[in-house]
DNA sequence: CAATCATATGAACAAATATTCATATGAATA
DNA sequence: TATTCATATGAATATTTGTTCATATGATTG
């Protein structure tokens, strides 16, 4: 995929208030899937479903322990970009 | 509207590929809307709705002069914004 | 001030996307 | 190994979104 593509991709998975919501929700420290949808008071179903497209576009990472998965940021440029863009919306 | 919602609102307004080539056309320097609209091979109208998406969210500012209206970015965070992201994707 | 040029805008249609529901998969444990 | 727990996934529906077309607005110029 191009880098404009991919680009594209890393807004639009960003660009939804759900998606935005669990990145807060995993944005110091991982968590499992499960206490996510309560963070978010979303059902399972529709954070997981959320969760593959954050995923596909290299946002989040995952890691299964046990029964459980655990997401977390990918890498910590991903953290300086919404915090970049939060940072302007609080000034505009 | 919340900080929240206005960085959705951003994210969603690059998350489209027409609004990405946009603001790659006027990255550099500002363009008249005929212009942007022969850049990114669209019509006049597509191109202005967009733009007012782009305007909306902060994004572009627009200038006036005489019967043409020239775009441009609103200032440099966005363009350090789209800068990083461009980046990430690179990289990964 | 009528005509023309540049841009904006509303409505309609088509395409993309989010959520729900039912169920499948994968792992632990009794 | 049957059951239970946690997560993923497919299909369907509902909503959102992008483009087109027709036309309106705003500004220059003959």
């Amino acid at each position: 995929m191009e880098v404009l593509e991919k680009s594209v991709m890393i807004f639009k998975s960003l660009g939804d208030e759900t998606r935005i919501k669990i990145v807060k929700a995993i944005f110091d420290s991982e968590k499992k899937v499960s206490n996510i949808a309560t963070d978010v008071n979303m059902t399972q179903s529709a954070v997981s479903h959320q969760l593959q497209i954050l995923k596909l576009s290299n946002i989040v990472k995952s890691e299964r322990k046990g029964k459980e998965v655990y997401y977390s940021l990918s890498d910590n440029h991903i953290k300086t970009i919404i915090e970049q863009v939060f940072t302007h919306a609080t000034h505009k």
